[in-house]
DNA sequence: ATGCGAATTGACCAAGTGGTCAAATGCTTT
DNA sequence: AAAGCATTTGACCACTTGGTCAATTCGCAT
């Protein structure tokens, strides 16, 4: 189904060039929003040379959201079913702030297409993220009911994680805005901030 | 500064009709992503007719947002010094999942202009919002002060807030997608969790 | 009913957009 | 060095888009 012929050189440098480029000015203006001028130029190529390599602006867009779907699912499939509680749930949701640390402009990316009602991947949303995520609500439950979490629901803590992490990146600029942080030094006690958020949450109490 | 003459019936239900419109149509699509003649559509009216209400698509997009940010102030400037800390903290959270609830397409404008780097209301940001949050994050720091809620960092409180209640708005799609909820049901039991995941982390303990 | 400003619109325009294509240039292998 | 494929691009096209404008229609006060 994919390329029999193999890529040269040149080509792998330019698709990379281009995929990096479009993920910069998708992230920033939305899939509408971005022009083939803009990502071409910001890819060091001429219009006709990018369409030389993707078929069209959709196909660009399309194959960055499907490579970072993946990835993005990583830190949720890396929890440990063996390990303890709290500790991978820290531990999830730490991969997943530093991803949002890590990879700001691919969480925008998705944010936008998610907040314009993902019209690209709600397939992906219905299939293989639900899937994931209900088996690893789960999983939290029979935690919570073997008493090694505080009872609380599975699903919207899930979410909770997403959102609380994500919001560094996608709302980066309003938290800017308003903390004017010297660099990233904010990030470090927005962590700190949110391992105490969720240990409180979580830890069960003796009765 | 504003309009001296008086509204005319026509124009008051004309200059609603396309404000509704295109608060539709900019939530879901973003500013560039948006067209004119979509919200002419959505409003009942001519392109050249919606063009005499308002100068331009960009006049359209400014007084959405600038007439949205009060509205969402709102609840941040209803806390109350005097009210009991958690109480407080709690009810000022519900009214933000309140009206992530009832206004979802004015959080997701909002968060499709954060997201693309507020290029039009940043000066908003850095102006009365960060004065707000400062301020608020003043009055919460009195209360951890006074041992009345448990030591956590008051801005990244506050971002928290924020980041989990319009979740439930700005990521709908996502959230539908994955739990296939009937209706709204969902949400008073997202509600719920907050309630939880809050009362945990603010309740201080007695040592 | 009629006059007059308010409201509406069809036709139009310039700029920007995604995409095409034939021709030119570059790179490798023999 | 020459063939042959990979790469690059200037010119172009059809379509969309924000916005204009003159002409028309509407609604209301007299």
């Amino acid at each position: 189904m994919t390329e029999t012929r193999p890529q040269t050189r040149i080509q792998k440098k330019n698709r990379e060039a281009i995929l990096d480029a479009a993920l910069e000015v998708f992230s920033i203006e939305g899939f509408r929003g971005a022009t083939l001028d803009q990502i071409a130029t910001a890819a060091g190529l001429s219009k006709p040379n990018l369409l030389y390599y993707f078929a069209s602006k959709e196909a660009i867009y399309t194959e960055l959201l499907s490579k970072l779907l993946d990835t993005w699912l990583d830190p949720l499939r890396a929890l440990d079913p063996n390990g303890d509680p709290i500790n991978e749930l820290i531990a999830y949701m730490r991969r997943k702030f530093e991803m949002s640390r890590e990879f700001p402009r691919e969480s925008r990316l998705f944010a936008n297409e998610i907040v314009q009602g993902a019209p690209r991947i709600f397939d992906e949303i219905t299939g293989p993220l639900k899937a994931l995520v209900d088996e690893t609500a789960a999983l939290i439950q029979t935690w919570i009911d073997a008493n090694r979490l505080a009872p609380i629901d599975p699903h919207h803590l899930i979410f909770s994680i997403w959102a609380t992490t994500q919001h560094y990146a996608d709302f980066d600029v309003q938290v800017r805005g308003i903390l004017i942080p010297d660099g990233d030094s904010h990030l470090d006690a927005a962590e700190a901030f949110l391992v105490t958020l969720y240990t409180r949450t979580l830890t069960p109490v003796a009765h």
